[in-house]
DNA sequence: TTGAAAGCGGTACCAA
DNA sequence: TTGGTACCGCTTTCAA
């Protein structure tokens, strides 16, 4: 038995017994078709199972913008939130999100290699140094290695730990520990040294703790500060998954949050009013953040134009456009 | 100033003098080609800014599966978890994913349509009786109503119900409430009532509200049970999102948890591990929801081919493949 | 109202 | 090692 190749335009036009243009038009409710042709065809192209081939008709028609999205993953609420802000944005501008949770860990490559022939650029939301050169334009958000990339979503993390220290030390905190995450002090983390100093509060290396990016790192760490028995009435975390992780362990080990020792967060996300007591944060602006993105792939798409006209001698100059959006923190969002 | 049109592999060929097939050759690293040519080839690729059309690049290789994923709000943690996974599952069959996160409310169909000229199927997972008549293939995931979509999830919720409520009958619970969600009484909702029934424990129209879905209708349930002060010692939650509500308005009403009153979710979202106490739940697993739905999928797409065999009298018969998987209840996860 | 022909931008096969 | 040519499936323009 021969498998029917599946079936195209013509197929249907042959079935209705009428030329493959009047099957466009009456496929497509386009004027200018008598009913009873109309019929006819829509009849014959459902007896067929017949639909449209997409790559010949975004050949003809142009394909528009597809855009990938590339996250650790959306378990992490962090990803989650961002990732529904860019499909939103993208969508008000008529572009396609191709998602891509590469997971932790492994085969970063493997998932990566069948999306990149798909989209036209990718924005990508990676610690790591991976995905150094892929082929098309790459947008990074909030990656502290600039390097990465053609353009940069840079957030302006120093203001928040800043706010949210300031915020510490106006309720009259003054032994400030800080979860920190990466194998470096992260930008953050300078900052938070830098506040310190400046406000003439103690800081020591027993301060700190650097853990892994991640609720169970947030216990970890929590454990660690209390383990090392220092002085400690508020802690600083790298971002609200870690906070949220250092509070718990904070509630198990019998310490009352916030009276005997404050946590604060970073980001800003909807988790962080899921627990008792809610978390306080310094939050960022991640509608903000999207749209950064999206103005950057869309001047990367651009700039590709704009320098084929320089190559061609009929553009004027280049132009510097940055190719780095710094997007600012909001308020301090404090618990009830 | 003219703005040149995107250029094509012929203006490629142009500027290194050579025929488009030694640029294809050039570009796609394939065999038979000088290095000197090939390098001139590339430098000119370069120098025009040159991309290949993936449109045109799609026709003629095939363009591979891209399904759509309809999602309320990917800052729902249900559906960026579904999310996570399906995202996994598909780029292990190798096909693109694209998100449409329609948000809540308005404009679903002006998010919708840019997104169907995209995709070879679509996933939903929409509560309201949205989305009817798309063009492309439609499995619906986790929805009440059967009759949308072309095929459908379907999860056993009455054998979760029963799980969590024996839970809690093993651990003395006697006075238990439903918090439901929708305007009519939900599956899960009669499976609460016909296991009370059968225990012999005590209902009452007081037993149950009815809310909408979320952290807030979780806390305004929990109130209105409270409000009512009848007996109660235990609550069962529609899913996670509300039971995580409820626990919080619980804890700030002066109720301990689980001790005054014990809460059992649906769902075995993450963010039930990040409260405190944990929460309860019976879990489902949402790997296996992703695996059935993209099954689904392809059993669509496969039986489009399947039909049209029979229409052309070349395949046997259609045989009957079930349009609906029903995936299980993982056991209950009780908190420490 | 309908049909014929010319592309859209690539890749593949065969001949040179 | 390179180029010529057909063709992928659809839409659009122009005639009939």
């Amino acid at each position: 038995m021969t498998t029917p190749r599946t079936p195209t335009i013509l197929d249907v036009a042959r079935e209705a017994g009428v030329s493959r243009q009047t099957v466009t038009r009456a496929l497509n409710d386009m004027a200018d078709i008598a009913p009873a042709t109309r019929e006819r065809v829509v009849a014959a192209a459902q007896l067929l199972g017949y639909r449209p081939n997409r790559a010949a008709q975004s050949l003809v028609k142009g394909s528009g913008t597809t855009i990938g999205l590339l996250v650790e993953s959306l378990r992490n609420p962090y990803y989650a939130e961002l990732a529904s802000e860019l499909s939103r944005a993208a969508a008000a501008r008529g572009w396609g999100l191709i998602l891509c949770d590469v997971g932790y860990g492994t085969d970063r490559d493997a998932r990566l290699s069948p999306l990149l022939r798909r989209v036209d650029a990718l924005v990508g939301c990676l610690p790591a140094g991976a995905t150094a050169d892929v082929g098309v334009p790459f947008v990074s958000v909030d990656n502290p290695d600039e390097t990465v990339g053609d353009a940069t979503v840079w957030i302006d993390h120093e203001a928040g730990v800043r706010a949210a220290l300031a915020h510490l030390v106006a309720t009259g905190r003054r032994s400030i520990a800080m979860i920190d995450s990466g194998p470096e002090p992260s930008t953050r983390c300078l900052a938070y040294r830098a506040f310190l100093t400046e406000a003439g509060l103690p800081w020591s290396e027993q301060s700190e703790v650097r853990v892994e990016e991640s609720h169970d790192g947030g216990i970890a760490a929590a454990a660690e500060l209390l383990d090392r028995g220092v002085p400690l009435d508020a802690v600083l975390a790298f971002n609200d998954v870690l906070a949220i992780g250092a509070m718990k362990e904070m509630a198990k080990a019998g310490r009352r949050v916030p009276q005997d020792v404050a946590v604060v967060g970073m980001d800003g996300l909807d988790v962080g009013g899921l627990v008792t007591p809610e978390l306080t944060t310094a939050a960022t602006d991640r509608g903000a953040i999207a749209a950064a993105a999206l103005d950057l792939v869309a001047d990367l798409l651009a700039g590709d134009r704009r320098r084929r006209e320089v190559a061609t001698g009929l553009g004027e100059s280049l132009g510097t456009r940055p190719r780095r959006t710094v997007v600012p923190h909001l308020e301090v969002r404090a618990s009830g």
